[in-house]
DNA sequence: TGTACATCAGTGAACGCGCGTTCACTGATGTAC
DNA sequence: TGTACATCAGTGAACGCGCGTTCACTGATGTAC
């Protein structure tokens, strides 16, 4: 006991002294740093994360996983988890920033190097189709958890679906033949594509990979869907906004 | 041993006697029969699944209930279980089968209540969030597992939405705008409707049912949708078909 | 540079708990005569 | 109708198992001097 409260007294002391003597410029603690050790932690917390989006990709929902699965998947024990979460739904949280992450990246890429005004709509399926694919595992789980994970981390999906949602609004304004929508109905349009392309990604996520010409099909919907869509804004504005 | 074998000699000679006597009016076997013993065993699995069902109303997904919290909600010991259903799959196709069954009794009593045309759209929609919010239960539980049930359960429930969405697209041939269509533009404009209207259902069903505002927001925001999904519809036919 | 010590990511064992499933059973209901 | 027996929904105890979490620990990495 005593050599516990030692320990930890020395512990205090070091503390105190590096952050004395630590130059401004290095000031945020917890920054990851680059030292092996800090390296390999780094590593170890995206194995850990990487292994629950593996075990996500076939039937299973988040809910479902365990602690000591994930651990046993990322090859590291039960105990060392809780170096780098609280628990699972900390890592919930973390991959809900990773995947928006990712769908966010993408918008960015799309806004600049804007795609050629034929064809516009089926050319942005078909790239945000193609995106989805080749990050499949971070749609699939914003795909499931929307709907069904457990409250802290659906609501920080629908949270950021709902921003998605209002960003593709703003994007939609630019379109001249849009005029006539007030924000609110800037919104409703833009939900009905974020569903349809959210639905679209699910039929893709469950496709059979290697089945082009059912990727095809799902590709072709999405894309007419959209049209649709559109098709039906181009008129809206003959409508009393109210 | 011996009065093991013994009992169930007796047993097969009984079924037998049984099944020649009965006249052929009265042959289908698994009938659940009107005896104080058929309609006790009906009332637990009637339990049973209501228990699940309750269970799953706050944010908890099927594939994390576990059998024995089944069971003890219904008011029955685990092993009673097994009376019923071979496994939590089997229950759980158990309430695919009755959600649709809700779900197929209102489309059922609309087609035969038509909706005056005036404000057709408004008026539908109207009567489906109603109706959802009424079967709560239900169509929460196809909103859920639609995306991320247990294989089985998940798969039985996109084989009826892709049934609804086809039945649908049958009930729009009769709209006149809607003549320019092909079979398969009707189904992808059905998707649009249906996306929408599980979306609704989801924002419904996790909205607080006293906040009259918030639901009144839900329906209009549905109502908008579809006005401009059928807007579009109502173009599409200038375009080809092909 | 070398040394002595602090740090801390990961280990391995242990715990109590709820899980699915099995089993022989009980006793009310059903049925043959 | 009454009796003797079959049926079977539900019981209660038991099992082995994986779970989340805790703990003292180890040893490579980091740091002060």
């Amino acid at each position: 006991m005593f050599r516990l409260l030692k320990t930890l007294g020395l512990q205090c002391a070091m503390r105190l002294k590096r952050s004395l003597s630590s130059e401004p410029s290095d000031s945020t603690p917890a920054s990851p740093g680059t030292g092996v050790r800090d390296e390999r932690k780094q590593r170890t917390r995206k194995a850990l994360l990487d292994a629950a989006l593996t075990l996500l990709d076939g039937e299973r929902s988040f809910s479902s996983l365990s602690l000591r699965e994930v651990a046993k998947v990322a090859g590291v024990v039960p105990a060392a988890f809780y170096r780098h979460f609280t628990g699972m739904d900390e890592l919930g949280m973390s991959l809900v920033d990773d995947s928006f992450r990712t769908l966010h990246e993408m918008m960015r890429v799309a806004r600049s190097a804007p795609l050629p005004p034929a064809n516009l709509i089926a050319r942005s399926v078909e790239t945000f189709l193609r995106y989805a694919q080749a990050h499949r595992l971070h749609f699939q789980f914003i795909a499931k958890e929307r709907v069904s994970g457990s409250s802290s981390v659906r609501l920080a999906i629908r949270k950021e679906l709902r921003l998605w949602t209002s960003e593709l609004a703003a994007d939609l304004v630019a379109f001249p033949k849009l005029k006539g929508f007030n924000g609110d109905d800037l919104r409703m349009m833009a939900g009905l594509v974020v569903n349809a392309m959210m639905s679209a990604t699910e039929l893709i996520l469950d496709a059979d990979l290697n089945d082009a010409a059912e990727l095809g099909r799902i590709h072709q919907l999405a894309q007419k869907q959209l049209m649709l869509i559109f098709l039906g804004a181009a008129q809206w504005k003959s409508k009393p906004v109210q």
